[in-house]
DNA sequence: CTATTGCAGTTCCCTAGACGAGTAGGCATG
DNA sequence: CATGCCTACTCGTCTAGGGAACTGCAATAG
């Protein structure tokens, strides 16, 4: 073991697993103990500190739960990298003006070393929830076409989405495609003659649930940021829900807004 | 035990604590168990599934991980009941404008069962650090004025806001006494020749440190969301950055901006 | 040289207890 | 009747292990 760990404090009032935890916590946060890098086995903590098994392991659990390590099966315990994925979001949808986002997506991808892909696309059409016909403006039960995806960067998964189109709006046009064409949908959109005029979103964080946890492959203690997005025309009609869910660890999202 | 929990499968290729966890999961997504009421105790799962404390204790543990349940030492596990706070990014900065501010706020706060308030406020000055220097355009060590507050609702700690305003900027203002009298800090800003521009915020999601769980009174599994808020007057100076944690269950940000 | 097998190391999952400490409620004593 | 004690029940923490599952690597068989 390199890293210097001191023995469990008698004097301390804080039980034994607690201690454990903050000194491997200080050990990250000092660099000791870099992203990538593996932490002590628990048989190396149970001897070093001269605790149970299951003492060690509770220590380890609460730095799982707080997202600062990935246990591996068969592997060890590491401490997480955390890539970060940062989008303002005017920019995210700066790819309408094809040339211009690309170039803008690109530079932003080089800095932070990102990959982006899609993958597991599906295009349906289902009658809408209460909540995506509430927000359309939509009457329960009406027609909506409903895009799933999820976004990979570097071959991780670290999104979900789900968009809601009114069928209306969608039929006959590429918007049922798996492939929207250049610009994506609200491109689409604004071919049809829907010209977007605000977009709302509400940002939420909370633990995942199973199926999440599941989807973007999240180790124990990840939250999830949830985003839904709404676009509006400019009449105020609402031509497109989209919820997402992503990878806490992932993402910073960055919003421009004047004042007043 | 009145909600009733199927036995452990043992054809079920997942480990006895994950199928208790479900099993729990389930019976409060199916409302058998709502907001505030107490699972069976760790001791009934022992006798009813047959398995030891520890195993029974790890599928709490889980729940209590994903922040569906909140133990209480010495009287049970229960139920998390979620208030939403919902606010909208323009509408956090109507206060400068006094009375329409007010009545949108208080008009925001019946309808959520609201109660604000602040305590302990503290406000200081120290040098920059490079995170915060950075942000603000200014050389690191140069001297700040740090607003350190925590906000409540409805009695309960929601929210740590730390402010960051030049000392150039602050010195001889209301802004480094307690009150700062109607309208905030941005009044007193713009009081003092800096015509408020735009903002940008950086939000991030991500489990609390120790500290920031004793700060906001969170119980295990509940992450926080990481606000950033840095302030342009009309010129593009920089001349406020507010770092605010919140707890993710109490708060659900909104963002209008428009397309384009 | 390749493919398989075996093994050591590691984590995961679980058992079967123990003591401590906080809570709630009944009960005896004053 | 009021107070305080006592007990039952709760979760928190800890001990001391064992078996299963997975990984990486080396040795072995083809």
């Amino acid at each position: 073991m390199t890293i210097d760990l001191a023995a469990v404090d008698k004097a301390d009032e804080r039980p034994p697993y607690r201690q454990i935890a903050a000194a491997l916590r200080e050990a990250i946060r000092r660099g000791k103990l870099g992203p990538g890098d593996k932490l002590p086995s628990e048989s190396e903590l149970v001897d070093h500190y001269g605790v149970a098994r299951m003492t060690a392991r509770q220590a380890i659990q609460d730095l799982k739960a707080e997202g600062l390590v990935v246990a591996e099966h068969g592997r060890g315990v590491f401490v997480r990298s955390v890539p970060v994925v940062r989008r303002l979001a005017s920019e995210r949808f700066a790819r309408r003006h094809r040339d211009r986002g690309k170039a803008a997506f690109s530079m932003e991808a080089e800095k932070v070393g990102y990959t982006p892909g899609v993958d597991r696309l599906s295009v349906t059409e289902a009658p809408a929830t209460s909540e995506v016909a509430e927000r359309l403006g939509l009457a329960v039960g009406d027609a909506v076409v409903i895009r799933d995806r999820r976004y990979l960067a570097n071959g991780e998964p670290v999104e979900t989405a789900v968009s809601y189109i009114p069928a209306d709006l969608a039929r006959g046009t590429a918007i049922v495609e798996s492939d929207t064409g250049p610009g994506g949908i609200y491109a689409r959109l604004e071919d049809a003659g829907y010209t977007l005029g605000h977009f709302v979103e509400e940002v939420a964080a909370r633990m995942p649930t199973p199926d999440e946890r599941r989807a973007l492959q999240l180790s124990t203690g990840v939250p999830v940021m949830s985003v839904v997005r709404t676009a509006y025309d400019t009449t105020g009609r609402a031509v497109e829900v989209c919820d997402t869910v992503k990878a806490a660890h992932a993402y910073v999202l960055e919003y421009d807004f004047p004042a007043r």
